[in-house]
DNA sequence: ATGACTCGTACGACGAGA
């Protein structure tokens, strides 16, 4: 069983890409991120050629998650339950989800697709968004750690786990995806008994998913670990082997983040 | 290569990304 997420910033810039990636990588279930386009603009009949069923959660420019399968896909959640949107308020003083969270049900396991807030700066508004996303992300899979499902939460979480995540921990001081809160939302969910599967860098000693396209960063090696797989303790322990994609970085219009490939027994 | 971005929207910049 090979699992795997990928933020590919637009499925439909990337769609190229994506189909000559998932007939190399076969993946079995795939967890997309920031695909900017609407659910009904998704490409289900290009990666339905390729034998996957596809359910995508999308509202247009910004955001947008889903997932392929071709193990089964069942039980479609859009958004998880409790999850704050931003911006404008409702009649009932509440902001509508934005298009950040997708999840079913593939070969027994309950898969998520995620995609976090980025927060944007330390004083703004966006950034006690993030943190509320994750609070109520974390009350989310508790449920259904709870209920006894084996669980893996995909994704990108625009969270750099340690210090060693980031190419140069003194450049982000007063940045967003470092600091101690977010990083304590992260061991919240680790604390569900949730294990982070941290994948094997192809190249270099940091498993980094993601490089700014500016200034050369991929070929300096200077990324992040923001892209995330956490696996409840029967998923984690099915994992052969894990590893970050860092070709699907390369050569000409990729993604500036690459998926992340699980193998797990049977 | 001693410098170095890309997306959607919409057709010219601009907001957003992290």
């Amino acid at each position: 069983m090979r699992l795997a997420t990928w933020n590919v910033n637009s499925v439909k810039a990337r769609l190229p890409r994506l189909l000559e990636w998932l007939a190399e990588t076969a993946p079995d279930i795939v967890c997309l991120q920031e695909t900017k386009c609407a659910a009904e603009a998704f490409p289900v009949a290009e990666v339905s050629e390729l034998g996957y069923t596809a359910a995508a959660h999308g509202d247009g420019r910004w955001n947008g998650v889903a997932l392929l399968s071709r193990v089964g896909l069942a039980d479609v959640t859009l958004s998880f339950p409790g999850e704050p949107g931003f911006g404008e308020l409702d009649g009932v003083g509440a902001a509508r989800p934005e298009a950040r969270a997708i999840g079913a049900t593939c070969a027994g396991m309950r898969v998520w697709s995620l995609y976090a807030p980025n927060g944007r700066t330390l004083d703004s508004p966006h950034f006690v968004y993030k943190l509320d996303w994750f609070a109520a992300l974390r009350d989310a899979l508790a449920a259904e750690v709870a209920a006894g499902l084996p669980v893996v939460a995909c994704g990108d979480y625009n969270v750099a786990p340690t210090d060693a995540d980031v190419w140069d921990a003194s450049l982000f001081a007063g940045a967003t995806h470092v600091t101690p809160a977010e990083r304590q939302a992260l061991a919240a969910l680790r604390d569900l008994g949730l294990h982070d599967v941290v994948p094997t860098p192809m190249k270099g000693p940091h498993p980094f998913t993601y490089w700014d396209y500016r200034a050369g960063m991929f070929h300096q090696n200077k990324g992040m670990r923001i892209d995330l797989v956490y696996a409840s303790g029967d998923v984690a322990g099915r994992v052969r082997s894990a590893y970050v994609d860092r070709e699907a970085r390369k050569g000409k219009g990729p993604s500036d983040h690459a998926p992340i490939v699980v193998d797990l027994e049977a």
